[in-house]
DNA sequence: ATAGATATGTTATACTATAACAAATTAAAT
DNA sequence: ATTTAATTTGTTATAGTATAACATATCTAT
């Protein structure tokens, strides 16, 4: 049995993915490290297909890189704010809501970030590299993020494709509820302890 | 092999469902006499658990089950003042957002009506007996939506709650795209007419 | 009839997102 | 190098979605 086989509750991050079938990544387990390659990743990836990775739109995807919880717009906009001021003081510009939002777009659309219509909130992607219809595990709790993607999403999309004839273009699939730390622990388990 | 086991594109609906296993349902697809039931069933429903099934939540709910789409919040105070206005002309009362939604939040509750979050629109519930995570198909076309329940969602939440110890609390599962209606004919079928 | 619970009305405001146009920056072409 | 065109960001205004807080009205049961 290898090392993929098993869906561990904190699942390590290897990039790229490479997991086969039914898996789930903590969406915010970065480290400093993997924020760094992720960055550099995505650099390299403007350049080739010639678009410009500028400063703006390093710090934000940064932002949410760096993140423990997802992001909100405004959430990104206060952050920004306060990241100008340090460093130009009181003649920092001010940032405005278009701002954020058209860099939230093309962080979107270069598929480094998901978004996560139901909160209205922002997450890194784990597998920026390959398309891919995730769901999304949304703690109530602790409000971290988990991707799970795998067989049984496909075959959702592949179901409604085949016997109903709708063809998927975008999926929302959220799903909210209790993480696995966050789950009250059953009696006949923490008994022993 | 029974008829439950086809799944028709526009499939007629049954009231409980009886379908088994993966199906479909046009959520519009409701005729007055289907519209009358449903209105019927919620009053009972309603009675039984000793809840008011108030004039309000009564056209709310209506107007939900008539539309042939989704409707959103501020389309509802719209439909909801035109229809006070025709009964109490000028005096009638001014409908506010919080009147919508404590409704909404009414029928999602007793699960007479989906919340559709990444339209911000309702459509009506096609099982209103049972609780299930349904999938919502949403035309980018024609609007119209489609409630797809069956195995495969099923399948997802076991999924996460026995490899990934999640325990889902909420499921917003929204595919968009093309119905079968709206979906470019191939050309191998078009070709012979 | 009255009291308590439930539902609706009312006012104000918070939160989320985009349109439209101006200024600045970058890349390409002369 | 300078100008031109394209792209990106700034700026102002406003549209769209949702809720808090409190007042009034309606219903239910005594």
């Amino acid at each position: 049995m290898s090392d993929d086989a098993v869906i561990p509750s904190t699942a390590s991050q290897v990039q790229p993915c490479e997991h086969q079938g039914a898996h789930s990544h903590d969406v915010h387990d970065l480290t400093p490290e993997k924020i760094n390659q992720r960055l550099q990743t995505a650099k390299q990836i403007c350049a080739a297909k010639q678009i410009r990775f500028t400063p703006l739109r390093h710090t934000v995807y940064q932002l949410i890189l760096e993140s423990d919880k997802p992001l909100g717009a405004y959430d990104l906009i206060q952050s920004l704010q306060q990241n100008r001021e340090k460093q130009a003081g009181d003649k920092a510009k001010m940032v405005a809501p278009p701002t954020i939002y058209r860099t939230l777009e093309f962080l979107l659309e270069l598929g480094f970030i998901h978004q996560l219509t139901s909160i209205n909130a922002f997450v890194p992607c784990c597998h920026p590299r390959d398309e891919h219809n995730a769901v999304f595990l949304l703690c109530n709790d602790c409000e971290r993020v988990q991707e799970f993607s795998g067989l049984p999403v496909q075959e959702i999309v592949g179901y409604v494709k085949n016997e109903v004839g709708f063809q998927v273009e975008q999926s929302v699939m959220e799903l909210k509820g209790l993480c696995q730390s966050c789950s009250p622990v059953p009696a006949h388990i923490s008994e022993g302890v």
